[in-house]
DNA sequence: CCTTGCCCTGACACCGATGTCAGGGCTTAC
DNA sequence: GTAAGCCCTGACATCGGTGTCAGGGCAAGG
């Protein structure tokens, strides 16, 4: 399969692959040509890389996830080193979760604010 | 008031405040110098331009808030345009907070799973 | 032979607030 | 006179995933 077949079944773009690639997620093959080959599975990998980038993973953070799977892992998470990426991505957002619910209380306030001036 | 104490009292560089002047947030004397003249009212003003950045929000949507004060105003989010702009804010917050809500949901399965398998 | 369509590499653009550096001017104190 | 410390402008770097363009090869079909 070349790039484009990939790209196009996983939903992406030939830049894409490319960049998971140059970060050591991906290592096709490559025809006489120079042209990069993928076998089926990389589909799988792909899929996994793409649905942890939109949960917010690096693409480092991804390389065990990857590796996981390349080890014949039903899934990517089920190895404790992406256990370990797991529980650190899972502060963040907790983190994260409660800056925003700060914000979202103080934003809420104001606009409660404006609602009392204008029935003083 | 010039810049360097204005920075040191709002606990920030005079980079950054020459930045809120270049996105017509603050727009201080000058001196015969060329030096730039802040006077009192202004550390308020950068005050609130930090808090509305702390709280997500971009140079462009802080202008109404900044415009409020300016007016007199007892704070910046009491006028009607700061109010359209605290609305579109929340959206997203309340947005962001559904999506993150959702991977941390994803995140703990994963964990719970690797758990799990290792105890079968 | 020429076109079309895929592939290759390398490089710049984006977004947004801030850091940082270069090159130069003013003021004050020694 | 000179050194220190502030000020000025302008410009590039950051982070990360992706788009996009330039310049060039390869393959198949007319």
């Amino acid at each position: 399969m070349l790039i484009g077949e990939l790209a196009d079944r996983a939903g992406t773009s030939p830049r894409t692959l490319r960049y998971y690639e140059e970060h050591g997620l991906i290592r096709p093959r490559r025809d006489a040509n120079g042209y990069r080959q993928y076998d089926d599975a990389e589909l799988r990998v792909v899929h996994e890389i793409r649905t942890l980038l939109a949960d917010g993973f690096g693409v480092d953070d991804i390389k065990p996830f990857v590796a996981c799977l390349r080890a014949g892992n039903s899934a990517g998470h089920v190895c404790p080193e992406s256990a370990v990426v797991l529980r650190r991505r899972l502060a963040e957002v907790d983190d994260l979760l409660d800056r925003l619910t700060g914000v979202r209380e103080r934003l809420q306030d104001q606009l409660k604010e404006i609602r009392c001036q204008m029935t003083p």
